[in-house]
DNA sequence: GATGAATGAGATTTCATTCAT
DNA sequence: AATGAATGAAATCTCATTCAT
């Protein structure tokens, strides 16, 4: 959803702060939770303003999930431009550290992410979701079919599943970086880069060799 | 939470339905979302009712919860007893169908796990989570430690992010099964059970072998 | 209210447990914040009991009400009787001593009548309390009336207000002996038989003598 | 507690509205029985709105006492201090005279004192109560220590047990002008300020001279 | 006579949304 | 364009009372 003129109008910093507020607020609350009680107490506005600005919650949340989703897919479509040469298990080490450092810098857009994905009554949850999922999976195809065309997979791997399979795995190391339970102390969860490193390293290996003799 | 002495005392088919459409709410609006209103209007008793069963939201809530919980234990325990004498990757498929058929019969059952993994402000969330994670890496655990010492598995593999994987692709793949956002295609949502297994079955040899030539 | 035939058949002992139990809570939290269900549940009897027994919540009130009152009103005409060849002062001083160990070994029914004095939705509580206060009024007034008969008061005293006074003064008394708030630190509230003894000593004396020189 | 921004943004008159009628209604029924529901439709205003202005229920009760208690200090302050000229029984009448003309001006603010004085649940129910029997208790010896000094006084008389004589007549003198029952046809009740200055000079007296001859 | 499950009115509280200023 | 007071639906929860067993 498009933010009314009237929120065009005003100044970039102005602008900024109110998406910045937001996304924080429904990152921490997820959509149903969150309130514009609290966005707009936190921004030290009037209540009426945001409603003029994006017409109602929907539209906000809209408009702050949109901004957030660019920043991630412009960080991954970098990542994948910028390894175009390297080998596939390059590549995925390096998309999956290109997520840690992301995560640091951005840890609130990740959270959102996650909120959005599993809570139900969001609008235009599917659609989100949707596209969300097959810009993931078409950036794993790409670099699988690269990978395929170099002879680096095996000839008889199902690439469909291989994709689920990366999808899976690098998305669950990312997520117990800042979700204590999923790490249930394996170490993933709110450590350095140097750790993270090696869990890559390891995990990569692991998704290149399986686990059989 | 242990039910009042009056929810014990209604019939079984009674506590039986009140139960089932507690799951329902909760796993399809998670716990702040739910509502005591919707349930009772569901139910076609009194707003009271509830209340006097289980003193509180929070208490219907663990009630529920609870229930649903045993049932997925249960149902892993006796998988893992019965594989008992097979090797690693037939147990791992043993589990994953085991799952898809609890998925089958209890859809709802799964979707409440899900919501209480990523829902917030949830009654003795830390616990529930750290009570789950424990269980379900004490499961892989015992199957690999069972794997290392029939030398099914490399030696040099380190148990811990081996159960991590087995974790990820494992859990992402019965999610798939009932969110059509993660499948995104793949074929593996709401598909029958013929085509679980052969799902099953790939991913169980990439999980064995790896992508790598 | 007279308490229903089905009451009325019941053992003394149970009798006695049920209005002991319904004094208590009136007592503890004035009418209506008394709960039924707590009744019931300190009693291990059934809700449907009650009403069995007393039509209403109201019912069991007045029931239980008047059985307190009636308490006292036999307490304070023995201790009249008792004293009827004394003078005033001494009267006054066995009335409050009387007064004291009431309490003590009654407290519960003074806190009663604390209780039923401030609230204001209370039934029939006009009636009640304009039948308290007549007899306290009557019963002083019998105490001058014999006082003046024996010339032990001045003559030109009137004898209404100083019913007022004599009135004002032990009420408060007795309050501050259970309303720790009233005592402020005077030594009244809690103390044992011999302090009080002094207390009443010294009120009797103010009480004849007054204040000035 | 401080009423929140938005009441204080409203207009004296609305503010003097919502004020009085919750004393009103908390003098009516005391705390726990006074009801938001009740307040809002006498104002004819939505039920949101008190929660805007005060948070609570408890916010707007500590609100309206606040206020109250403030204007029967301030004009006791009046009196004690307007009147240090005086002798200490001319003093008490003026004490007593300004609390009759508070109460005709104010009878719902000494109704509110009373229930707050008797129930048990409120918020801050002990500071409450220990600032005013501080408050009352300071005053009343302020008064004999200035008369002690002037030998006004028995020599011998014990001012802790004179204040406590003097608080609890005055008190219930001043309850009896609101309370019928505790008037029960001694003429206090409802009457004018002529009777109430004879009931003054005749309390006053007793309270100098006792009952004794 | 005893039971206790069922009821529903009414309590406090939250919050997205509207709209007059 | 900005404000923030006003609104009212809906949430959780309590409890006296009823009535079938």
């Amino acid at each position: 959803m498009i933010p009314f003129k009237t929120f065009q109008n005003l100044s970039k910093d102005k602008q900024e702060r109110i998406t910045r507020i937001a996304v924080e607020e429904f990152s921490e609350k997820g959509y149903a939770q969150a309130s514009i009680n609290s966005i707009v107490s936190r921004l030290g506005i009037a209540k009426g303003s945001i409603f003029q600005y994006f017409g109602n919650k929907k539209g906000l949340f809209i408009f702050a999930f949109n901004i957030s989703m660019n920043m991630v897919k412009d960080y991954l479509r970098t990542v994948r431009d910028q390894t175009r040469s390297e080998n596939l298990f390059t590549r995925l080490e390096a998309t999956l550290l290109a997520g840690v450092i992301f995560l640091q810098k951005h840890p609130v857009i990740y959270r959102l992410y996650i909120r959005i994905m599993f809570e139900y009554e969001i609008p235009f949850r599917n659609e989100i979701l949707l596209s969300l999922r097959e810009y993931s999976l078409k950036y794993f195809r790409t670099l699988l079919t690269d990978a395929a065309a170099n002879g680096e997979i095996r000839a008889k791997l199902d690439i469909d599943k291989a994709c689920f399979v990366l999808d899976a795995v690098m998305d669950r190391f990312l997520q117990a970086k800042i979700l204590p339970h999923l790490d249930a102390g394996l170490g993933i969860y709110n450590t350095g880069e140097q750790e993270a490193r090696e869990w890559i390293k390891e995990l990569t290996d692991i998704l290149r060799t399986g686990l059989g003799i």
